[in-house]
Order: C-alpha cells, then sequence, then structure tokens
DNA sequence: GATGAATGAGCTTTCATTCAT
DNA sequence: AATGAATGAAAGCTCATTCAT
C-alpha cells in the first residue's frame, strides 16, 4: 500500500473529490461515471484513463482518505507525555475532527460497511482493528496506572464512539431542522456540530473510564 | 400514512423480503428489479405491477418496518409505572431487539440517512423525531422527580443510543472476526451482540443520568 | 448440442439470417449489434434478449448451419447402392450444394478457420472430422472394391475439395469480374458456379482416384 | 504503386510484423491499435503518426507482402528453358513456399476475400488476375507445345492451386490435431506440410494436365 | 520528429418499465 | 389478475485519432 504515493494532478483531483461527493449523496450505483465526469467538468472517457474503472475509482478515494486517518493515528501513538485521560480526549477531538472535515468520505465509509457495494472490505477492516487496538491501548495503559476503572468493555466503547460520530455526521441535517437551525451557515453548524459531539464524547469515556464527573 | 392498511398477499411479501435483503446488501440502485423478481420467485412485471415502480417498492419496506418501530415507542410510553431509569432501559432493551432482529432494513435505514438513494426522507424524520422526543420526555420525567442529574444533553444521547446500536448492527461481520467467533451460528452470535449492546448502553446511560454507578 | 431444438420465431430469424450477412461481410468485431438489429428490423435490446450475447449470437449461427451440414453428411452415408465414385460424386454435390447455397455462412467459416474470433473451434473441428472421416471411408471402400487407386493422399484430397470449394465461393466477385459476366443475375452466376465447380472437382477426383479419364 | 518505395526504419517494420501477426488472428477489427502498439513496443500515437490511420496501415502490410508475390512470379516468367510441366511445378514450389513461409499474411488475404474489412480489394483482385493469367500463359504453352491435354478449366485449376493451399495453412491447428503430430515443432511441421502439399498438387496438376501419372 | 494526454464517438449490455394478451 | 415479450434509455467502457508540447 504505501507503495501508492499519491501524487494526482488538477483533473485527478476534480474527479476524486467530485466522485467522493456523489458516492456519497447517491451510493456507488447511483453515482454514473457520466454524472461524476460531467460535474468534474472532465472528458468521461478520462475517468477509465486515470482510474482505470469505476470500482478502482471509489477504491483510490479508499486509499487516499484512509492512509489520512491512519497516518492521524499513528502521530497520536507517539505522542507519550499525555495523561490517560487527555489521550483518549485528544483521539477523540481528533477522530471527530477527521470525520467532520470529510462529512461525504463519512457517508461512504458508513454505507460501504453497511453493505457491499464493490469497496475495499480489507482496507475498512484494517483501519477499523488499528482503531480498536489503539483504543484498547490507551484504556489498558491508564487502567494499569491506576487512572481507569478495571471493567470496560474497550470495543463497545470503540463503538460508540465511531457510531455515535458517524451517525451525528450524517444525520447533520435531521439535525439542523431539529433544533431550527436552518438559517446559520453550513460551515458554523458544522463546527458547532464537532464541538458538541466532541464534549460529549469526551464526558462519556470520562465518567465511564474515571470515577470523577 | 394510516390508511395504508398493509395486507399483501404472499407473493407481495416475498417481494417485499427479498427486496428489503437485496436493498440493504447492494444498495437501492445495486439491487436490481431483475434480481430481485429472480431470488423472490415471481415475474418481473409484478414488481411494478404490483408496487408501482421501485421506488414505491422501497417506500413499502420502509412503511412497514417504520410502522412497527412507532407502534413500539407508543407501547412504552403507556406504560406508566416504571422507574425512570427502568423506562430508559425498557427502551434501550426494544430498540436494540428491533434493529437486531431486522439487520437487514437496520443497514436501508443506515444508508438512507448517510445518502438520499430515493428513499422517503420525511418518514425517516417523522420516526426520529418521535425516538427525540420519548427520549427527551422520559429524561425530563426522571429530572423532575429528582432520579436523573440535570445536566444532560439529550439528543447526544440519542445519537449515541442509535448510532451505537446502528453501528453494532452493520459492523456484525467486522466484529465476529475480530473477536474469532466465526465458528459460532449466526443466531447465537447475533443473541450474544444484542445482549452485549443493550448492556453497554444501559450502562452508559446509567453513569450519564444518575450518580450511580 | 442434440438438445438445442431450434425453434426459432420470426424475429429470432431475422436476427440471425441479418447477423450471418453482416458476420460474413464485415467479421465478428465489424459487425455491430447495433448495425445487426437496425438491419433486421429489430430492437437493439432484442439480441441480448434473445441470444444473451453477441458471441452466443454468432455460436447460435454455427450450430443452425453446422447442424445442417452434418445431417446432409449423415444422409449420404446411409446411401448404400451407389458406386463408390458415384458416392464421391454425390458428396462433390452436396458440399458444393451447401456452400453454394449459404455463401455467407461459408464466408463466416472460412473466417473462423483463418483465425479465432471469439467463434466455436470445436464445434468447426468435429464437422471437419466428420467431413473428413466420410471421405476417407469412401475412398477406402472403392479401393477395397478395386475401383480405385492405392496411392491416394486422402487428407489432401479433402483439403481440394474444401479448399477450392470455399474459395470459388468466397471469390465470386472476383471471377465474375474476370469473366465479364457482371451483367447477369446473382443467382444464374452462382447456379453457373455451382455446376462449373462441381463438374471441375468431379473431374479432379475421377482422374486421381481412376485410370479413366 | 511502384512509387512506393518502401523503406522502413525499425519501428515501422516493429509495427508492420506486429500488425500483421494481429490482423491475422484477430481480424482488421479484432485487432486493436493499442494492442498492436502494445506488443510491438511503441507509443500508441506513432501507428497514426507513421501510417494515417489504421486502414492505411494493413494497406501497407498488403502492398510489402503483394509485391513480394508479383515479384516472385514475374522472375518465373523470365526463366524460358524449363519443360512446361516443370514450369507448372516451380510455380506451385513458389507459391507454395510463399504463403507456408507467411502464414500470418495468408490468413489476412484469405479473409480479405471472403469479406470487405478496409482491405485493399484492387490490389487483391491485380494480383489475383496476374497469378490467372500466368497460369494460363504456361498452360496455352503446354498446350501448344503438345505437352499438355487441351480441355483444360484453367480457372478452376487456378482456384484449386490458390484454395487447396490456403486452406492447408489456414488449418494448420487442425491438421496437426488430426494426425497426432501435436509434439513436433512448429517449424517442422510446416516444412512437412508444405512439402506435401506441394507434392499433392504437383500430381494433381499432372494427371490432369497430361496422359501420365 | 516523437509522444503522453486527452477526446468524441461508438461499443455491448443491462436497466426499469410497459405492452398485448 | 397476471405475465412473457418487448423497448427506449442509460449504463460502463474502449475505440481510433488528435492535440500540445
Amino acid at each position: 500500500m504505501e507503495e501508492a504515493i499519491m501524487d494526482y494532478n488538477q483533473k485527478q483531483l476534480q474527479i476524486l473529490d467530485t466522485a467522493e461527493r456523489l458516492f456519497a449523496m447517491h451510493g456507488f450505483h447511483g453515482a454514473s461515471v457520466r454524472d461524476i465526469a460531467q460535474e468534474a467538468d472532465v472528458n468521461i472517457a478520462m475517468i477509465s484513463y486515470y482510474f482505470g474503472s469505476k470500482e478502482r475509482l471509489i477504491e483510490a478515494i479508499f486509499l487516499k482518505r484512509v492512509m489520512d486517518v491512519k497516518n492521524g493515528l499513528d502521530e497520536l501513538v507517539k505522542n507519550k507525555d499525555l495523561a490517560p485521560l487527555e489521550k483518549i480526549n485528544k483521539l477523540i477531538e481528533l477522530f471527530v475532527a477527521k470525520i467532520s472535515d470529510r462529512p461525504y468520505f463519512c457517508r461512504i465509509m458508513v454505507r460501504a460497511q453497511a453493505t457491499q457495494e464493490g469497496v475495499p472490505t480489507e482496507l475498512i477492516h484494517e483501519v477499523k482493528k488499528q482503531m480498536y487496538d489503539l483504543v484498547k491501548k490507551l484504556i489498558t495503559e491508564g487502567q494499569k496506572k491506576g487512572a481507569f476503572l478495571g471493567d470496560i468493555d474497550t470495543m463497545m466503547m470503540v463503538n460508540t464512539l465511531v457510531g455515535t460520530s458517524n451517525h451525528v455526521i450524517i444525520s447533520q441535517n435531521f439535525l439542523k431542522k431539529v433544533w431550527n437551525q436552518e438559517a446559520i451557515s453550513e460551515d458554523k453548524f458544522r463546527q458547532q456540530l464537532k464541538e458538541r459531539v466532541s464534549n460529549h464524547l469526551k464526558k462519556l469515556f470520562k465518567v465511564v473510564l474515571t470515577d470523577e464527573r
């Protein structure tokens, strides 16, 4: 995977961005290469020319984004001098920020997990495993240091972290409506949401992992 | 909605079940009416004949399942003589059971929220709103009775409930692999999972809502 | 193969005939299903609908025609009471008539032997083997009866029979031009040609197989 | 035609050879310029650049090979001091050798005669006419000298010569299989075949043209 | 002179739907 | 009421060729 140093040119990036958005909005089969090409303002033959096929296009999107996440997580691990809970908080912030800033890809990921739509399943499993291992490590460390309680269902905590974050992102439109915030700008709302989910999850992890509130 | 007293005949039910499964597995556009008709062992023209169109077919699936959930929630509300936390627990159990038993529809719902795939958005919003209102009511009641703490982000708690549950269901295959439980039967694993998510969420709500652990 | 009782309807026959002609004129890849559909005056989707694919269409053509030839040969074998040379003459007449009457299929066959264009090679080999075996049998019979000479290269005689006949058919246009017969009708010319090739080959076989002229 | 003094450079020759092979194997439309360029190890744009178009490429192949044949025939005519039958034998040898050594081009020729695949028909007709005129001349000479019989269908004899030779070449694979010679090398088999066809045709012409056996 | 990038046109096949019975 | 036959539209992809350098 590491050999795939992705240096895409301008047109390729246009295609990738447009495809990400359309795949997110309409699903893999719901977004046609014709539509993608048209919205990306490139010739339809370019997609096959650059990426080989529609399937390889979505794989390229996955590769591009997943590497981002993996690299982010790796970085977190290296940071040694934080307290256990601070590390957890950092992780939450980082994860929420990552998927908040890539809402389209978040939707694709959710779809991909829910189904099998010509999507590289192994890649997804790999990054999920890494996430789980990381959280497990952080929690075990905290427990060894006596900072965290003993009886924790780590995997379920990961599911809550990922599931809640994802769900908030994909329910954005609904939440905006429910809270009567349809007037404010997309970006501002997303920023508010990011903070709110972050805080919620931090609180959740704190009360579960420690004795404090 | 109320006029839609759904009395489907055998063939219609076959179509609905098969379509639910295939839509869940391959997405709305990924599942062709040909495939659905073939797997449901009915003539291909039957789908248009009975449901009008592919879109109306998936709407029928939604209507059928969503009514189920709504009715379940209504029932819960009526039950007056439970303690606040017991009501929350009951809700969690009920919700988790509902989507655990309908994993295909759960996947469709998740997809539908993540995107717009010719799916009745309003219906989804309606049932989500109802869910939110119900939780809000339960929490407020608990707070009035002094059983729950004051500073609760209700909407985020709903997101955690729904998001975690959904995520566990759609990640079933991954979890099975990670836990090396690939040998045991599908049903048994689902049962275990149901219990585990239930307990996890109950614990989560308890430590967040009350002072106890 | 025998289960394929080919009972084609009118439209299917139109498609088969047109496809045979266009495949003969432009080759497998040179004749598009669009063109075939248009010239056969059927909807383009009908070809996939009836035959599955372009490849299966040409296979159907082969199956249809090759069965004809095979059945013709089988019939000849049964005819017991002819003299050896008369049998050979009968075979020549029959073979020449067969491919003269199906000039399009003759061209397809020639192309198919010359190359590999998504054509059922085994079917061709099978019918060629049958042809060879039949000629071998006729010549051996004649030799046993003392009617034919001993030193005959049977396979090469078959090659001459088939090669000459094919070549005359596919060179029709050239021959017509060389002989300045461009004025006479297609059918009449073909009839003349059939007779001429037939006589030529009969004479050839006679002088090679026997002592007479 | 005579102005086309063909002095091709290395890359052009690579293209011509590869194209000849691929056209022979898959037909004109079945062989893409992409495939040709790739197998010839040249840039895809080179083909249009050097030859103008795909059609002009196959024309170049024809021109190159047909000139060969024509020149060979011309040479034969000049040779005065051979007996009539010896001249015929020489012609047979020369012709069979020519197409045996160029099996790919032989296949292209056969295809070209069978159909119209963007192939220079006039060129083919021209060389065929020359061949016919030559044989006619040789036979007439022989008849004048009293060496040959009078009643000869010259054109059909040409058809037998060309048709049989072609057919043997394009049926090579089948013959190899029928004779259980699949073990021996390609070259050796081709050599054997060349001799066998040659002898067969010589014998054929001898018994038809003369009284001897 | 030579080539990687790019393109419009065309390919085969499948789609959801409708028609005639 | 129910269905096999049929269809126009659109799908993903490859084609031979041209363009800009």
